[in-house]
DNA sequence: AAACAAAACTAACAGGTGTTAGTACAATTA
DNA sequence: TAATTGTACTAACACCTGTTAGTTTTGTTT
């Protein structure tokens, strides 16, 4: 009897999804073959299939790591009863800005190729994703309560925090005058400081 | 001898390009086929080869389009000497706002699907990105020098700015319990009205 | 060395891709 | 009415798609 997953087997596997990662972010899931994946790992097509059960189960596995993992620190920062909701809000946008910066293939896959999932992955997602959203509505409405926070449209407000920090996006392709220290400080002071009451 | 565009000719063509920017929104560029194309407008794949070149002009189309009325109206802000460099960034901001409140398809496309376009169709996107940018950066350095901008980064700045716009996707995608207009306003106060010195 | 499992290979499948050629019909213009 | 033009159609092409079956090689364990 083999074990069900000996090293050998985890590295090659984590190795396809990396490279299934850049490749869905260069190209896009749907434009991505099976032969120009198994091209980059240096194996036939078909031999991917020793590894993985089909190109869906790659994406959804990339895109629910990515999930879970905004979700986790999501959680620790409400449990976090030492911070307000400002430091709250600091926190998870200083979250998001090193994950843009040091897991971009992952991140924009799971925010642009999210959609190729299939059901019902692809319900489940958007799902977690409205809840998380709502969460963090809970934190500014619980600031503004508190008055730590302006009065502003909580919805708003998320939905520009969550989009602002895809502009790392751009940051990666250029040769980069700027770092990522300096971005992140400046994306936390244009985009959080400003709402401090 | 024919007209080269006669009011059918140009109507017809215009229904396929903006049914192209739907289902390239939809499913993305590369996961629409000719023949979904054409079932939306109700035609065989095949005729629509007689008003258009090619899929890839489709796509062209669009991504040229939304980038020319871009540059035009910064063009008009820069004309402009009665705005001070705020009042030059806030009308910018709500210009994009407007294009993602009532055009969302194309700008969607050109946003995430440019990157389909062949050469040197590509490189010139890239390159009016770039410059656009730029000109952008120069608006808000100019208003540091002035005294009207707070000292910020103006490559962050630009960055979070033009992505930050893109939360409208998903306000699009929910039941609106926020007006257009009150997102509007929202987004102007979050994302320039704390730039102001 | 023998046995075994992991992981590579070749060959092939059924279906989908953008596009072209050739043709037919319908409407407008001469 | 005859000619012309725009636009639809059918049929077909060469190629690409994810995936499976069956087989061989590689590397480790007994």
């Amino acid at each position: 009897m083999a074990k069900l997953t000996n090293r050998k087997n985890g590295s090659r596997k984590e190795m396809i999804s990396l490279a299934a990662a850049r490749l869905f972010r260069e190209k896009g899931f749907a434009s991505t073959g099976m032969r120009d994946l198994a091209g980059d790992v240096g194996v036939e097509a078909a031999s991917l299939y020793n590894h993985i059960r089909s190109k869906s189960e790659l994406l959804q596995e990339i895109c629910f790591r990515v999930a879970n993992d905004f979700t986790a620190q999501l959680q620790d920062v409400e449990n976090d009863n030492t911070m307000s909701s400002i430091e709250k809000l600091e926190a998870i946008v200083r979250f998001h800005v090193t994950m843009w910066v040091n897991r971009l293939d992952e991140v924009m896959v799971t925010n642009n190729e999210s959609k190729y999932l299939e059901e019902p992955y692809n319900a489940t997602f958007l799902n977690e994703r409205r809840i998380y959203v709502r969460r963090l509505e809970q934190i500014i409405e619980e600031g503004i309560t508190k008055g730590q926070i302006r009065k502003v449209q909580p919805y708003s407000v998320v939905l520009t925090l969550l989009s602002a920090v895809r502009g790392i996006e751009f940051w990666h392709r250029t040769k980069k005058n700027i770092s990522s220290a300096e971005l992140e400080e400046s994306m936390i002071i244009h985009l959080v400081k400003g709402l401090k009451k």
